[in-house]
RNA sequence: GGUGAGGUGGAUGAGUGGCUGAAAUCAACGGUUUGCUAAACCGUCGUACGACCUUAAAGUUGUACCGAGGGUUCGAAUCCCUCCCUCACCGCCA
């Protein structure tokens, strides 16, 4: 959620930076500037009404201790006047707060100056790439017949369990995936990270400050009969752990990981790219969140595309570093890099990380705020990456790796895994 | 699921209708003292949204908030209702 205080200052900037962002619906901001100038009116009718009949109950107590109780009912009768007066007015002040807080809800969050302009995926920025694109040998094959063959996966039995996108992990499948959360974990633990194991659901007020809702509730499982939701993503139970909390400048920067499942519909993607592990329901993810002194965001945020980087070097995939153009980022984002590595058999670049500065626009939802030197309170930054979702590395260490002999693991997942290679 | 007791500021905890936005203690912060540390002493110490004033900061001031939402009352942290949550015991159970 943008600050008020932003929209107020410069709505034209605001207008602009929107734009960027491919969001049509600009005539938001100055309805949201005219509802804002609507509710301070009510509210300064209501306040000063009200402090009237604070004054006057007040005088009425003094009254009936000096025993004057004519003075008293006449006062009651002004009080009573008053009350009726103040009716209208509540209910004005409540319709445009929420009026208000409806629109402004509506507004994605502006995005930095660093953002290039585009549409659609394609407009996004290379950055760089690295690892090399593996030559597979004749009998290669993508990684859901790897999967059969070696015995790793099996999508159709989780067909039969739940339904379909939801695989079952066996033997050294399973294996591999629980030694990949654990050397990513231990990767993060090291750069300072405190490992969290945060519930998987959450109730609606933690699904609204990371920004799912209210827009993206089609998006989530919803359990209705205890209305909690599973989560998407890590991000939204880590970053609410200090919701609403006052937090000292000397606390920042707090850098949390956390390893969950991840619960997703992904309503209206059927049929295209759900092969395999490419899009499933559930799914692992290690995840890193930082909440940040404002000054120091940016610098954090190419922090955290670097410790993903050397995360996906020690794995030696072929990836690249995007940087997405205003079209194509997410509602919350302020600038995002996507991490994508390539699938050499089905020849294309999965994601496997994206790394945001949401800047205030998550913890304006969730106050979050620290008080700075001079001891005024504000908001702090929130930044999170994924390092790294589990499906697609998987994939791409299975086809990327494989040879007549097996599938030859890269050496940093040797000790974790037992082995050197799956065969 | 049942029964009972509760939810007050960073923490503990007082407060059963007006003088309570809230005692006291602790923590925190600033200072004095001190060879250092500790102790002692003094001071500060909620949030949000407004108004006034100001270039701004500061300052003055209004309103709201004692789990959430309603209600009673001239007046509610305090009384009533609903919901949520916590704790204890019982039942069930990984």
């Amino acid at each position: 959620m943008l600050q008020l205080q932003v929209i107020r200052q410069n709505p034209q900037w605001v207008k602009e930076r929107l734009a960027i962002k491919n969001f049509k619906e600009l005539g938001l901001v100055d309805a949201i500037i005219a509802s804002d100038e609507q509710r301070k009116k009510w509210q300064v009718e209501f306040d000063t009404t009200q402090a009237k009949i604070n004054t006057a109950s007040k005088e009425i107590g003094q009254l009936m201790a000096k025993g004057q109780k004519t003075e008293a009912e006449e006062k009651k009768k002004e009080v009573a006047a008053l009350k009726e007066k103040l009716e209208p007015i509540k209910e004005q002040l409540a319709t445009t707060e929420s009026a208000l807080h409806e629109k402004l809800v509506l507004l994605p969050n502006l995005p930095s100056e660093k953002v290039p302009a585009g549409k659609t995926s394609a407009d996004n920025v290379i950055m760089r790439e690295g690892g090399h694109k593996p030559e597979l040998y004749s009998g290669a094959a993508p990684h859901w017949e790897l999967a059969k063959k070696y015995d790793l996966i099996d999508f159709e039995l989780g067909n039969k369990i739940t339904g379909s996108g939801f695989p079952v992990y066996i033997n050294k499948g399973a294996k591999l995936q629980r030694a990949l959360i654990q050397y990513f974990l231990d990767h993060n633990i090291a750069a300072g990270y405190t490992e969290y194991q945060p519930p998987l659901m959450v109730n609606e007020m933690s699904a609204f400050g990371t920004g799912q809702l209210p827009d993206k509730e089609g998006q989530m499982y919803f359990a209705t009969e205890d209305k909690y939701y599973l989560i998407p993503t890590a991000e939204v139970p880590v970053t609410n752990i200090y919701r609403d909390e006052i937090l000292k400048e000397t606390d920042l920067p707090l850098k949390m990981t956390a390893y969950t499942p991840c619960f997703r519909r992904e309503a209206g993607s059927y049929g295209k790219d759900v092969r395999g592990l490419n899009r499933v329901h559930q799914f692992d993810k290690v995840e890193i969140v930082q909440l940040v002194h404002p000054e120091k965001s940016y610098d954090v945020l190419e922090e955290m595309v670097n410790h993903v980087e050397k995360l996906l070097q020690s794995l030696q995939l072929p990836y690249r570093i995007l940087k997405l153009c205003g079209g194509d980022m997410s509602f919350a984002s302020a600038l995002t890099y996507d991490f994508e590595v390539y699938s050499a058999a089905q020849k294309k670049w999965l994601e496997v990380s994206s790394v945001s500065n949401f800047e205030t626009f998550q913890t304006n939802r969730m106050k979050i705020r620290f008080k700075d030197s001079s001891g005024k309170t504000q908001l702090v930054h929130s930044l999170n990456g994924s390092s790294l979702a589990l499906p697609r590395i998987v994939a791409c260490l299975l086809e990327n790796k494989q040879d007549a002999e097996g599938i030859k693991l890269p050496r940093s997942v040797h000790s974790y895994f037992g082995a050197d290679k799956i065969n």
